[in-house]
DNA sequence: GCATAACCGGATATTGACATCCGATTGAGG
DNA sequence: CCTCAATCGGATGTCAATATCCGGTTATGC
């Protein structure tokens, strides 16, 4: 239902929101987050051309948020890796019905739509700040006895 | 977002919830709802299984909804071919962590459960009650101006 | 300006979803 | 009981998502 590439994506730019205006290397990010380091790479390089992480070379580099957390909403991540497909048109493909869709189609963009609010309706920055005994993604240095 | 799978099964069964009681062959079904007859075989198989749908070999045979189509909900059919995998113990695999999801998966389990509610929300009757000028699927006989 | 650190981008597996094909099986009707 | 209609089940093909690898490029610090 949500892809893998989601998951990992929203894993990074949780830990990345942890450390604010802080750079992590790949690797780093990796570990933390348990994502296979090689793919993590390339979900950060889309991160990056979508304007929602900056990357920086050479010595002292790695990737850090484009934004302070409290203005970068869950949305923003799935949509740059895995955008959520809204029914737009019928998907039986009959250019003559236009716009309209059918009660089944309706229903199903609906239930999509429900989706993006939901994704929508928080940042990172409320993640981190919620209280509570299970520190986002479990297993953040702040939180070894995690472990 | 939606696997095709999905979108076929639906397709399929608000069909056959236009002629209740009544079987349909999987030819008829594929024509109508534009699904590759081949799979969409697989497809009613799998609603078999789940009993959502009765099939008869031979002569005269085919597939019937088992149900009235009052008494079948989207959520049912989607989750006789493609489950909704609910978020229920951390992802990144701690053991020790239980039961308790942090805020991030917390939110994500959230959103599943949305997309749940939703496709309980509504029946096959009430789709094809529904008063609108799309006909479900847009391409039933009854609709054949909308071809 | 050289060595080193780190991301970048292209090529290449691997895996599961989607899709097809066909022989086997079952049921109806004469 | 024979033929035809139709589903069933297994084998197979295709493609996009996932994942890996590595040489190229850029930046830092000495």
């Amino acid at each position: 239902m949500l892809s893998q590439t989601v998951e990992y994506a929203l894993r990074a730019a949780t830990y990345l929101a942890t450390v604010p205006k802080q750079s992590r290397t790949v690797d780093q990010i990796a570990e933390v987050t348990h994502v296979p380091v090689a793919y993590l790479s390339k979900v950060l390089q889309q991160l990056v051309r979508e304007e929602i992480v900056i990357s920086r070379r050479g010595t002292g580099g790695g990737f850090m948020l484009a934004r302070p957390p409290e203005k970068l909403r869950i949305l923003e991540i799935v949509q740059a890796v895995d955008p959520i497909e809204r029914i737009t048109t019928c998907p039986l493909g009959l250019a003559a019905h236009g716009k309209r869709l059918c009660p089944l189609h309706r229903r199903l963009d609906n239930a999509l739509a429900e989706m993006e609010r939901a994704f929508a309706a928080s940042t990172l920055a409320e993640i981190l700040a919620e209280p509570t005994k299970s520190v986002p993604l479990c297993n953040f240095p702040a939180a070894a006895t995690c472990r």
